[in-house]
DNA sequence: TTAATTGATCAAAATATTTGAACTATGTAC
DNA sequence: GTACATAGTTCAAATATTTTGATCAATTAA
């Protein structure tokens, strides 16, 4: 036995310092003050070293005394945590849960939960990625994130768990000034040709990659999230489909407008999804949350009245 | 007692997993079979989970149990560290060691020190700091370090111990495309006057300010160290004092060129210095290194042969 | 199949801790 | 200065905890 200290030790040395004296500390740990007495010279004696000053009857802790009691409160600390987090876990819930949101979501009712989670369950840690397009799909399916939102279309395979949320409506939107709103619409993708093309990248790197339904062969300005799309359509620097509800203010103030093609793209369902093997109360709870949510074509993810 | 964890325990559950039974565990721990398993079973109770997958008779830990061995581990180790802390710190050596090297040293035979000090004593946690003139003995004043490397001049009051290390030999120098290089030597005060000075700022906050020598009403650049005034220097940006050692190559290359002015600046000594009352051993340990050590005009800071 | 190994269980033995009473040093009130 | 209260220590006895060794049942290896 390498460390002679005791986490009995540890608790005993902290009662001492909180409550002053060897006899409170009795008093607080049930116990008796000789006790006390007895667990910290039984200390110094196999750490062999002085904890408190005994040239004076009186409760004063040596330097290396103080050390050990602050130091020790950490560990004091660390096993509490441990036993808490242990039952939590026997219980069910997870240590961690990390929750991948697609770029495509508005956030702001996830955040909600969120802040619910964590004051019911403050020891599962969090863990929040932004993914986009197929990356989510991937990311669940890898083992990177235990929980979806807002995955788009259908499973690339088995093992998943989902639930709907809606369809997301894709807009063709330019920006106020660009030279295809003086053409006369609907417009042809042959017109379309001679813009550059806004694209979201697709950060998937182990899935089949999914194509965005635009053409190829065309010029494109790739980013890395809505926000940035909607950002560059709005400055004019390419076009390109995009999700309505995250436009709506732009095109009632007029910096975006929507544009008729020849050919429509339909509507794409989004949803949550999880690993079936996830049995964490955790995941299980935001599902029953999400279940609860829809995703609607005006003001995106929220709870309906 | 709110946690039942046990400084033991974990020691006991690291030991299974470490040799894969609990056989193997009590041969290691000088201990029966059954004490091991009285150990575990005690624990497990005690939490109210299971530690061991019980259904087949195996060393097998569930999910619960290697969280407790992971994080338990962690508390192990900060237990020894801690016990090793405390016999060292008994022993007189510092748990943290603050050294405050002034921007006027040349760091190379400190680091030298450092690294020989770090192999002695690797738990004591070194903590350095430049300042800058007055700053070092401010610092060793107001008790934010325990050793002065490279302090300038006089201590600024009583309880220091102190070590000469030698003089500063500071020169007049401006870059070599300066238009003082084309004046006749020795130069007056009044011609400077007309050119910007390369002032270090002191770093000093509590002890009164010392004033570097140079004349005040000119226009300035102030700088945070001599790396930079040397650097300001030969950018021709400003001109002053430097010390010789740390330009030698400079002068030699003709970067910088020595002039001599009507007023000679005088030799600074430069000391080492600690707090009186510092008791430490790494404080006495880098003294008696230090000690060893001279400043010397050409070179700077090093062990003589 | 047999032999060897592993972990669990249990009563007895060995240890460790707690108790309570007596004692001493220190500080406080008068 | 004395008396009194309080705080920490010491020690033997009481109690609690841990360890042991023998025995048993389940697994695994030969």
């Amino acid at each position: 036995m390498y460390s002679p200290i005791t986490i009995d030790a540890l608790r005993t040395l902290d009662a001492i310092d909180r409550r002053r004296s060897f006899a409170a500390a009795a008093e607080e740990l049930y116990r008796v003050p000789s006790a006390i007495s007895y667990t910290i010279s039984k200390l110094e004696e196999d750490l062999g070293v002085e904890l408190f000053d005994r040239s004076r009857r009186k409760a004063e802790l040596t330097a290396v005394g103080r050390l050990i009691l602050e130091q020790g409160r950490q560990i004091l600390v660390a096993t509490e945590e441990l036993t808490a987090l242990a039952k939590q876990t026997d219980e069910g819930w997870e240590t961690e849960l990390r929750i991948c949101i697609d770029s495509l979501i508005n956030c702001e009712p996830v955040y909600d939960l969120i802040e619910q989670f964590q004051k019911l369950q403050p020891r599962t840690e969090l863990r929040l990625t932004e993914e986009v397009l197929g990356g989510s799909w991937d990311a669940l399916n890898s083992e990177q994130c235990d929980l979806v939102i807002g995955a788009e279309g259908d499973p690339p395979s088995q093992g998943f768990g989902i639930h709907l949320l809606g369809q997301v409506e894709f807009v063709f939107a330019v920006s106020a000034s660009h030279p295809l709103t003086d053409m006369q619409q609907p417009i042809s993708l042959q017109a379309i040709q001679d813009y550059p093309t806004v694209v979201v990248t697709d950060s998937s790197r182990y899935l089949p990659v999914r194509s965005t339904g635009l053409l190829d062969g065309r010029s494109r300005i790739a980013v890395s999230s809505i926000e940035h799309k909607i950002a560059a359509q709005i400055r004019g620097l390419g076009v390109g489909y995009l999700p309505k509800f995250r436009i709506k203010k732009e095109l009632e103030e007029g910096t975006l407008k929507q544009l008729m093609l020849a050919e429509t793209r339909s509507p794409r369902s989004i949803s949550i999804a999880w690993r079936n093997t996830s049995k964490g109360k955790g995941v299980q709870w935001f599902v029953s949350q999400l279940r609860q949510m829809v995703f609607d074509q005006d003001s995106g993810l929220q709870r309906p009245k």
